[in-house]
DNA sequence: GTCTATAATACGATAGAC
DNA sequence: GTCTATCGTATTATAGAC
């Protein structure tokens, strides 16, 4: 049996104009979508090429092979999320504070590309983390790790495992969206992608983290 | 690009045995690994055969198709999940400390079954969670949920979105297996998958949990 | 119950026209 | 820069021998 059938009927944008950076970005943009639903090796040129109003030739045009569109599709969010953790600048705030901000952050960023952790997931279990090995992923963790490190040596976290506890808190934020396809079934009155929804994930997780690493003899 | 070459040299088990079980369980066995690495289109019935030392034949005289097969691979992880939580007897525990042994068994669960929860992970992704919905998912999270709503009426827990929480301590939990194959990579000098340190995983996600749930004001 | 051989289709990648 | 047509291979599934 093949896969599953999701008629998405893209209306035929107007092809033919010859724009090179609107096409490779619709590319992009459609195989970050089947990538991280199938990962390198299940996904389907075809598929990518549909969702991108192309045929598979431009693929091949602009990015020689399967493997190199999967690579570029995997470069644009680790650069992107190296740039809006260096933006914060977390290192001016408190410890708390930071931490707040970072969890925050981390949320709305799952939340407008719902996805690429997904996307991550797949290259993990899929390709060993072969490209997140190369890409600057122990840069962003130390972001964290930083956070976590300053708290305890000015008393305001407890003493805990801060490489430990950041995947901790990764699992925190990431799960409701990873996991997604399957939780909706168990809630099917709420409508978990809502704005209203996201939210209140972000302030129980804010206060699940905060609450997980304070020092209570503070 | 074909996928990464697996060299599992399958050392020609002695065939022909006739143990229709053996075989069942071999092909169920193979199945899960395949199936959580590359999902129900993405696997590769071969691959599976291969690594059950069958031919395909086997597979389909067995299960009648594919999805036969991933389905039957599917259905153990949730039965047997729902064994274990029933014989924990967990309300027959104070709150955090039902919470502390559910999580120390989660954690060892998914240690002794590292693919399942990947396995889960893929099909929400690329099955929609078809199947996720069809199991007894929703009385499993029943159990953490019940914990949660009780700590609170008893007071040892604060005020929480016992829903939302229990999405973040399944986070706590899991992250560490899901995302093992690119986390190994930012600490090399670590045996992530070694007793000691998902021993250090489990009362480091203890600590963490409980400290999130816990009123202060108890 | 297990295997070999093969039919039918799906897929990655390229050549060449426009 | 984009498309159509196509080559060679990989893959699911089945028929039939043992």
């Amino acid at each position: 049996m093949g896969r599953s059938t999701q008629s998405k009927l893209s209306l035929k944008k107007p092809r033919q104009v010859r724009d090179a950076e609107a096409t490779k970005k619709q590319i992009l943009d459609a195989a970050e979508a089947e990538f991280s639903r199938y990962g390198l090796s299940g996904a389907r040129t075809e598929a990518i090429a549909k969702g991108a109003g192309v045929t598979t030739a431009m693929i091949y045009y602009y990015f020689q092979s399967k493997e190199g569109l999967y690579q570029a599709v995997l470069q644009r969010p680790a650069v992107e999320m190296h740039e809006v953790l260096q933006q914060l600048n977390l290192d001016r705030l408190p410890p708390e504070e930071a931490l707040n901000l970072l969890v925050k952050e981390a949320i709305a960023y799952e939340a407008a590309h719902p996805h690429r952790g997904i996307l991550w997931f797949q290259e993990a279990n899929q390709n060993q983390g072969k490209y997140f090995k190369q890409g600057n992923w122990q840069e962003n963790f130390a972001y964290l790790i930083e956070i976590l490190e300053r708290g305890m040596a000015e008393g305001c976290f407890r003493q805990l495992d801060p490489f430990l506890t950041t995947l901790h808190i990764i699992g925190v934020c990431n799960l409701y969206f990873n996991a997604y396809e399957n939780i909706k079934h168990t809630r099917p009155d709420l409508q978990l992608l809502s704005p209203e929804m996201i939210e209140q994930h972000t302030q129980a997780a804010v206060k699940f983290i905060l609450a997980g690493v304070r020092n209570i003899g503070d």
